[in-house]
DNA sequence: GCCGTTTTCGGCCCGACTGTTTTCAGTCG
C-alpha cells in the first residue's frame, strides 16, 4: 500500500536511534557508524527509500547493504526495526537523551546508567547534585557542573536550534570582516555548512591564517558580542554570541590555507569519503596537508583548487560537498557547471502593495528590479486580493508602468491559490489574460496535496507550481507530497517547478530540486519578494539550485523571455 | 555493517580540546 509507506525521515530516525542504542550498548564503532551513514543516505535520497527496499533496490545506494535494506523492510511491515524494539526494552528511553548533553558521549552514558542505575534525566540531575557521579572513574566535578547546567535548560538537551541560513550568513560575514581588521590576520573566510549554503546551520565556522594565531584567537574570544567562551586553545576557539549563534574559529599557517579551508568547509561525510579514498591511494589527508604514507612527504596547498587537483579531482564547488556522488563525478571530470546568481534574467514570483502582505508599492518593486538589471519581471500578487475591479485596476497600473520602465519587460502575473478541493480560486478566462501564472497551496495542507497539485498542473494556464511542499523551516513540516508523481506530471504537462528563495521556505529542497532536475523538469528560481530587500533572496534560491546540482540550462529564467515563452505550455 | 584500480576478508579519516589524569580516554566536529 503506497499510501502507508514510511517517509525517508521516519526511516532515518529509526536508523539513527538504533545507532544511538547500539553505541550505548558498547557495540563496535564501525557498526554504529554504518547505521548513521545509512540514515544520512536515506535522508539525502529523493524518492521513497522504503519502496526501493521493497523492490530490493535500496542496497544499491552507497552505505546501504542487504542487512539494512532488510531492516527498512521491517519498518514497512511492522512499523519498527526488530532490533530497535528489542533494545528499547532493555535501555530506558531517557538514557538516549543523555547523549544530547554536551560532553556526555556513549561511554560515559553507559557508565552512569549501568553503574549508578541512573535511568532518567531527573535522576541524572540529582546524581550530579549529590556528587555521586564523581565516584565513577574518569568523572569529576566538571561533568556534574555541566549536567546541572544543561539538564535545566530543556532546549540545550537537544543542542542549539538550527538557524536559517538567511539569518546566520549575514552575521557570519560580519564577524569575518571584523577579524580581517585584526593586525595578526592574513586571510579569513567563512567555512562549514554556511559556506556550503545549507538551508539551516548550527555552528558558524570561520577559518584564518595569521602571523600570530594565538593573538587572533584571543581577540576573537574577547569581542564585545561574545556571551560565552565554550572552548579556547592557541589555534581554535568556540564562542556563543548573545543572539545565540555559535562561532568556531580555527587558525593555521598560510601555506596550508587551502587544506584548512577544504577541511573546515566539510561536509563531514564529504571529508570522510575523500580521506578514505585518499588512504586507498597511500595518502593521508588532514587540515595541515596531504601526507604520502610511504615517504612521509607532505603536500600543502594554498588554494582548494590545488588540493583537489593533487588528490585527482576537479575542483568541487562547496555546495556539492555532501558525499552525494560529487567525488566520483569530480574524479571523472563530469561535474555539472552550476548556475550562478548573475545568470538570472528575471524574477517570476513577486508581490506588491496590491497583495495585502506586500510591503512596497508596485513602482518601488519594479524600479528595484530594474536596478538589478533584470530583463523581465512578473508581478504575481495573490489572486484573492485581486477580486473584481481590483484585478483590472492593478493591470492598468502595470500597463502604465511598463511604458516607463522599458526595456524591462513587465509581466502581468498572478499567484493563484490551489483550494482544498484542487480547483483554483480564479476562473480560467481571467487566468488566460495573465502572462504568467504561479499556482500554490496556502491552506488545508493535509487535504490530498499531491492530487491538488496535479490537478493544478493540468490547467493549461498554470505555468509553475509555487513552494511545492509548503514547508516553513523549523516551523511547519512539508506537506506529504509524492514528489515522483509530481515530477512525472510536470514533465507530461510542461509545468515548471519553483525554487522559492524565501529563507524559511527554500522549497524545492535541495534533494527534490536535484530529483526534478535529473528527471528533466525545468526549474524557476524566484524571490517571492513581498518587499524590496527580499529581491536579494534569489541568492539563497540559486544556492539551493546549486546544491541540487542544477545548471543554467535547467533553470528556466536564465533564458530570455522570448526563449522562455517557447518552453511554456502551448 | 559496508565495501573493494592492492582486498568477498580485513580493513574502516583525522586532529584538537577537555577533564581527569601524570600519559590518556572520551568527546567533538
Amino acid at each position: 500500500m503506497a499510501t502507508t509507506l514510511p517517509r525517508n525521515a521516519d526511516v532515518a530516525e529509526q536508523l539513527e536511534l538504533l545507532a544511538d542504542l547500539l553505541e550505548i550498548e558498547g557495540e563496535a564503532a564501525f557498526r554504529v557508524l554504518a547505521y548513521r551513514r545509512a540514515a544520512q543516505r536515506v535522508r539525502d535520497t529523493g524518492g521513497p527509500v522504503a519502496q526501493l527496499a521493497l523492490d530490493g533496490k535500496a542496497k544499491e545506494l552507497p552505505g546501504i547493504g542487504a542487512t539494512i535494506q532488510d531492516k527498512i523492510v521491517q519498518i514497512v511491515n511492522t512499523g519498527e526495526i526488530e532490533a530497535l524494539s528489542k533494545r528499547r526494552k532493555t535501555i530506558p528511553p531517557e538514557v538516549v537523551d543523555f547523549l544530547r548533553i554536551p560532553g556526555l558521549g556513549p561511554k560515559t552514558v553507559r557508565k552512569i546508567w549501568q553503574e549508578l542505575g541512573v535511568s532518567t534525566l531527573a535522576e541524572l540531575k540529582s546524581a550530579a547534585r549529590d556528587q555521586r557521579l564523581r565516584t565513577l572513574p574518569g568523572l569529576g566535578a566538571k561533568v556534574e557542573e555541566n549536567i546541572l547546567k544543561s539538564v535545566g535548560r530543556k532546549k540545550k538537551a537537544t543542542g542549539p536550534p538550527r538557524t536559517l541560513l538567511g539569518q546566520a550568513l549575514p552575521a557570519l560575514l560580519a564577524v569575518v570582516d571584523v577579524l580581517r581588521e585584526h593586525r595578526a590576520a592574513e586571510r579569513v573566510s567563512e567555512a562549514g555548512s554556511a559556506r556550503r549554503r545549507r538551508e539551516t546551520v548550527r555552528d558558524l565556522d570561520i577559518i584564518a591564517t595569521a602571523s600570530d594565531p594565538a593573538a587572533l584567537t584571543d581577540y576573537f574570544t574577547k569581542l564585545s558580542w561574545v556571551a560565552e567562551v565554550a572552548a579556547k586553545g592557541p589555534t581554535k576557539a568556540t564562542v556563543e554570541s548573545h543572539e545565540g549563534f555559535r562561532f568556531d574559529l580555527r587558525v593555521v599557517p598560510p601555506d596550508c590555507y587551502g587544506n584548512l579551508l577544504q577541511h573546515f568547509t566539510g561536509s563531514k561525510d564529504h571529508n570522510i569519503a575523500l580521506r578514505e579514498d585518499a588512504q586507498r591511494r597511500g595518502l593521508s589527508v588532514s587540515e595541515y596537508g596531504v601526507t604520502e604514507t610511504e615517504s612521509g612527504k607532505v603536500f600543502t596547498a594554498e588554494t582548494e583548487e590545488e588540493l583537489y587537483e593533487r588528490l585527482g579531482y576537479a575542483f568541487i564547488p562547496p555546495e556539492l560537498r555532501e558525499n552525494g556522488g560529487e567525488l566520483e563525478a569530480a574524479r571523472r571530470g563530469e561535474l555539472p557547471e552550476l548556475v550562478e546568481t548573475g545568470q538570472l534574467r528575471g524574477d517570476l514570483h513577486t508581490h506588491s502593495h496590491w497583495s495585502a502582505d506586500g510591503k512596497n508599492t508596485l513602482v518601488e518593486m519594479v524600479e528595484a528590479a530594474g536596478d538589478r538589471g533584470y530583463a523581465y519581471y512578473a508581478i504575481t500578487d495573490h489572486s484573492h486580493y485581486l477580486r473584481e475591479d481590483r484585478l483590472e485596476a492593478q493591470a492598468k497600473e502595470i500597463d502604465r508602468l511598463a511604458k516607463r520602465v522599458a526595456p524591462l519587460k513587465l509581466l502581468k502575473g498572478v499567484e493563484v491559490n490551489i483550494k482544498a478541493d484542487g480547483t483554483l480560486d480564479m476562473p480560467d478566462e481571467l487566468l488566460a489574460e495573465r502572462d504568467w501564472v504561479v499556482a500554490s497551496i496556502h491552506t488545508a495542507f493535509q487535504r490530498e496535496p499531491t492530487e491538488r497539485v496535479i490537478a493544478a498542473m493540468e490547467n493549461p494556464h498554470v505555468d509553475v507550481i509555487g513552494h511545492l511542499t509548503g514547508r516553513k523551516l523549523s516551523r511547519r513540516e512539508p506537506m506529504e507530497i509524492d514528489i515522483e508523481r509530481v515530477v512525472e506530471k510536470a514533465l507530461e504537462t510542461g509545468t515548471f517547478l519553483e525554487i522559492n528563495s524565501q529563507p524559511d521556505r527554500l522549497d524545492l529542497s535541495d534533494v527534490n530540486a536535484r530529483l526534478a532536475g535529473e528527471a528533466g523538469v525545468k526549474i524557476v528560481v524566484s524571490s517571492d519578494a513581498h518587499q524590496l530587500k527580499a529581491l536579494d533572496y534569489v541568492d539563497f534560491g540559486i544556492a539551493q539550485a546549486r546544491r541540487g546540482w542544477l545548471t543554467p540550462d535547467q533553470i528556466a529564467n536564465t533564458r530570455t523571455w522570448a526563449q522562455l515563452r517557447k518552453l511554456m505550455k502551448k
